[in-house]
RNA sequence: CGGGGUGUGGCGCAGUUGGUAGCGCGCGGCGUUUGGGACGCUGAGGCCGGAGGUUCGAGUCCUCUCACCCCGACCA
């Protein structure tokens, strides 16, 4: 350990406290930063980057579904987030208001939005006269404002960025097709993009969304206490908002019928996902996929005519590699090439290729994978388009591989409460458990170990065991754990 | 909202029984260095969270207050 903590001497270890060198790494690796208001965070540069290669993966997926983008206003009129009684039960703890104008008093207070439904759903019911117009599929892009008790970086945050899918049907049929659909393109993107694997399932009632039919989700694990975390939800809200934002049409035969609605959302917590998935005692790993540099080039001289040689070749690499990845040479002369290391192994670049007077004499490069420290390899010049992109895909799949390894690792069929007990207090992973499907079980677990049903996985056992809190039929095998 | 903790240069911290603020990192300059966080010299930077009080004198003692962090409660 000694050996190790030389290497990133200012990085607390994940084993020490995991939570603490969540923050630290956030930080340090220049994601984000602290803000003047709290529970708010800047989100730097690098952060930014990370954000908007996932965005364009992710809204080319939304997209290839028939979604278009729009832009909904930030604020909601007090009636308006209102009129759906369960929605604003939900809501209404932590919605930030509006209720002054420069110094005038407003006469009704405005939301900033926590979600959208309740400003998009009036207009569906403008735009909606005929089956015809149906269905409408939007998505935007926008920050959304959730007034949180215990903030924590990317996770839960006051202020955070997401995108928001908003869709009208004709029928509780196409509503719940398109929720699925929805469900499955995130899902795709996580496991795809952000090499992370999930489990798509149902939320119990409990924990579904506010003023929802159904909720679906993926649930990913956390690495160092192996905790859960939502990454994403889909959910079909039936006719609920239909009938209180009066979305009518009239259908083929004349008739006036409700609309059906779904909508579903990412955010950047899954920022925070990749950084806890796959991140180690040096850093960050970022999937290449969406790394906002894929390969760093750290040039290496001692005299001025080493320094030349090496900074034509980091040139000419640099040139045959930028049409092809993302490729950053680090030319700074106040840095040793070891600073580098350590530095660009925090902020998790996916490949570092070096290029020093032995590399430029042997027209090759040396190259080191991010996941695999200390395996260094030679590659030629010519090769190395070549070389980068297929170590790039490898890294992806090895990232996804070491997360699923973990994921199923940390799960275990359980059977016996007091294993459960046992399992969540050691913050052993997940429990895939049977439960009989009484809100009265849920609740008495989530009292006594503070788990909750994350999801009601859609892939279920042939046979069902008896609940393991009551005893009685068991209805679904569930998934126990905590949650960030 | 309960329990605990911390506020001193950008960051991390020290500051004894009260005597007029210091260390490490970082930052600027110069020189030597550079294959896993180099070194020397030199320089810049602080009304010690805020208000009030005690005192000849307060970073230090007292009172009040504010902010932040952690653990609970809460939270899709």
């Amino acid at each position: 350990m000694t050996t190790e903590r030389k290497y990133v001497e200012e990085l607390i270890e994940q084993e020490d406290d995991f939570d603490r060198w969540y923050v630290e790494v956030i930080q340090k690796a220049e994601l984000a930063d602290e803000s003047p208001v709290r529970g708010t965070r800047v989100i730097r540069p690098y952060g930014f980057a990370l954000w908007e290669n996932m965005q364009v993966e992710l809204d080319r997926r939304i997209k290839a579904t028939g979604v278009q983008n729009a832009y909904f206003p930030l604020f909601i009129p007090k009636s308006y987030l209102e009129r759906e009684a369960q929605h604003i039960q939900g809501f209404a703890p932590e919605v930030a208001w509006v209720t002054k104008g420069g110094d005038k008093e407003l006469e009704e207070p405005l939301a900033v939005r926590p979600t959208s439904e309740s400003i998009i759903c009036p207009m569906f019911a403008r735009w909606v006269q005929s089956y015809r117009d149906l269905p409408i599929l939007i998505n935007q892009w926008c920050s959304v404002v959730r007034w949180e008790e215990r903030p924590r970086a990317f996770l839960r945050t006051l202020e955070f960025l997401w995108q928001e899918g908003h869709t009208v049907h004709a029928t509780l049929e196409e509503a719940e097709e398109r929720a699925r659909l929805m469900l499955e393109v995130y899902r795709d993107f996580v496991e795809t993009e952000l090499a992370i694997p999930v489990i798509p399932g149902q939320k119990s009632e409990s924990e579904k969304f506010a003023g929802a039919l159904r909720t679906y989700t993926i649930e990913a694990m956390m690495g160092g206490k192996h905790w859960a975390l939502q990454s994403a939800t889909s959910h079909n809200l039936g006719d609920h908002f239909g009938r209180v934002f009066e979305i009518t049409f009239l259908d083929r035969e004349g008739k006036r019928r409700f609309a059906f609605n779904t909508s579903w959302g990412l955010s950047h917590r899954t920022i925070g996902a990749m950084v806890m998935v796959h991140g180690d005692d040096r850093g960050l790993k970022l999937p290449p996929r969406v790394a906002p540099i894929q390969v760093v080039i750290v040039p290496i001289w001692r005299k001025d005519e080493e320094r030349r040689q090496v900074e034509e070749t980091v040139e000419r690499v640099r040139t045959m590699l930028r049409r092809a990845v993302r490729v950053h040479a680090d030319l700074r002369d106040d840095k040793t090439p070891g600073w580098k290391f350590n530095d660009w192994d925090l902020k998790g670049v996916p490949i570092r290729l070096e290029i020093g007077p032995r590399d430029v004499a042997n027209q090759q490069v040396t190259l080191v994978r991010r996941d695999v420290l200390g395996q260094r390899q030679t590659v030629p010049v010519a090769n190395v388009v070549e070389a980068v992109q297929q170590e790039l895909a490898s890294i992806q799949d090895s990232l996804f591989r070491a997360a699923r390894e973990m994921l199923e690792r940390h799960t275990e069929e359980v059977r016996d409460y007091e294993r459960l007990k046992e399992r969540v207090a050691a913050n052993a992973g997940f429990n895939r458990a049977f439960w009989c499907g009484s809100s009265d079980c849920e609740a008495r677990v989530k009292t006594e170990t503070k788990a909750t049903i994350r999801c009601i996985p859609f892939e279920q056992p042939a046979e069902y065991e008896p609940c393991l809190v009551c005893g009685a039929p068991g209805r679904y095998q569930v998934i126990w754990a905590r949650a960030y």
